[in-house]
DNA sequence: TCACATTTGTCCGTATGTATC
DNA sequence: AGATACATACGGACAAATGTG
């Protein structure tokens, strides 16, 4: 018996993550990497305009088909946009975290999901996010959520929907956190109510209600009375649920 | 002075929100959507394989490199893989949370998250996840857990590294909250957890601690002791903080 | 208002590599 | 080992969009 039998009896390899995939990367992906790279190493910042297809095609020497995939892929991981037209091309953006959410959505979307379930994970994420923003919130974070009150009154006084600078709210409130994955999380659950809300009809008693009691958040913000901003937070979210069946 | 000259001087179009983007979608962007609706009907299925690029081309009435395009962005975002050779072709996924956590770590690493942000947000969503855990885990809950830290123990008796069972765990927790919202934050939080966690080296005297831990976490859901259940989680999350830095 | 240049968007034909039968 | 079916990749061409003169 030779030695290559005895290893094949019991391998060397069996713990798993010994060897790292070795997949051979695709032409287009190898053109993405080394885009990500430049990004990732400060050579390619923010704003910075990359060459055309045409030029970029030349200097990796692969076809123009091939940079455009890499673009897409780029493109889709938030790194860059792309605009066609004279003075067009790929721009550098730091769009992640957006592109990120939208996949969030995606994976959320697969699921059926009840709004007792949206609800019960969105009560935890929110209340998380208020005790953290009652820490970290400072005098800029207040200015512009009261900003968003000040709008959100014109709107209605204005007899219009104000839907969405509801919704903006809670971003807003996200942002005071000063937590990035706070930020991310709050935009997943922000997308979804919004998906689950494009389907009822909007009401503007329920607005003229909820906008006071998104006042009054800030005011506990101020006075960082917890209790009772988790209360009005639970309040708000609650009736957001009624609307919702 | 006409009327037009007056609406430039204050458009109607200043309030926000009032117009919808009307950016044509691409080409590519239009199949891929159509293909991802599919799947978000249920019309394709997990496992399900579609016709070939050229035969897609056929059926949508686009070029080749459109249908490419799009099958890129669908790969990316999780919807499918793509083999080559001969049976090849596209085949549906369902990774989307895989690839989320992909663009979370090109977050990482644009250094827009920290370690601590993220053990703040863990923290969070799994004592609310334990929380319902302790409300819902019924008996098969339990002895699936029950058969998690036996196969750890196993594991670690034969001195081989438990890490990929011991996240596991953590998964097995938000499926007994029965909330798919949990389920999908806790995967992606699990996902992010494993990422980070294959840079530092495996230890096995932090693998006999927290398996001790995990089956205390156990006991508690069983006796419902709520206060002790948070405190063995806390503990857990923030060994296993420290081990990322 | 009208041509013009630039760049992306799209299609086609063809060739090569690759994995299975 | 050879045939087969598929993705991968290249090059050329034209259409569409967009800013400039």
């Amino acid at each position: 018996m030779s030695d290559i039998s005895l290893l094949r009896e019991k391998p060397l390899a069996a713990k798993k993550g010994m060897f790292t995939p070795v997949r051979s990367k695709r032409t287009f992906e190898e053109v993405s990497s080394q885009i990500k790279r430049l990004v990732f190493e400060g050579v390619l910042k923010v704003e910075d305009k990359l060459p055309s297809e045409a030029e970029l095609a030349k200097q990796f020497d692969v076809g123009r088909q091939t940079v455009r995939e890499a673009l897409r892929i780029l493109e889709l991981s938030g790194f860059l946009t792309v605009q066609k037209g004279f003075g067009g091309g790929s721009v550098i953006k730091d769009t992640i975290l957006k592109k990120t959410t939208n996949l969030l959505l995606d994976a959320f979307k697969m699921e059926k999901i009840t709004v007792e379930e949206f609800t019960a994970a969105r009560l935890v994420i929110e209340k998380a996010i208020l005790a953290e923003a009652i820490d970290r919130a400072d005098e800029r974070d207040i200015e512009i959520l009261r900003q968003n009150i000040a709008q959100t009154k014109e709107i209605i006084a204005r007899r219009e929907m104000a839907t969405d600078i509801g919704f903006q709210f809670h971003s807003l409130l996200a942002k005071s956190s000063k937590n990035t994955v706070f930020v991310i999380l709050e935009g997943a659950i922000n997308a979804i109510h919004r998906n689950l809300a494009s389907r009822s009809l909007p009401n503007f008693r329920a607005a003229k209600k909820w906008v006071c009691v998104h006042e009054e958040i800030i005011d506990t913000l101020i006075k960082k009375d917890r209790d009772k901003a988790f209360d009005l937070l639970e309040k708000d979210i609650l009736s957001a649920r009624n609307a919702l069946r």
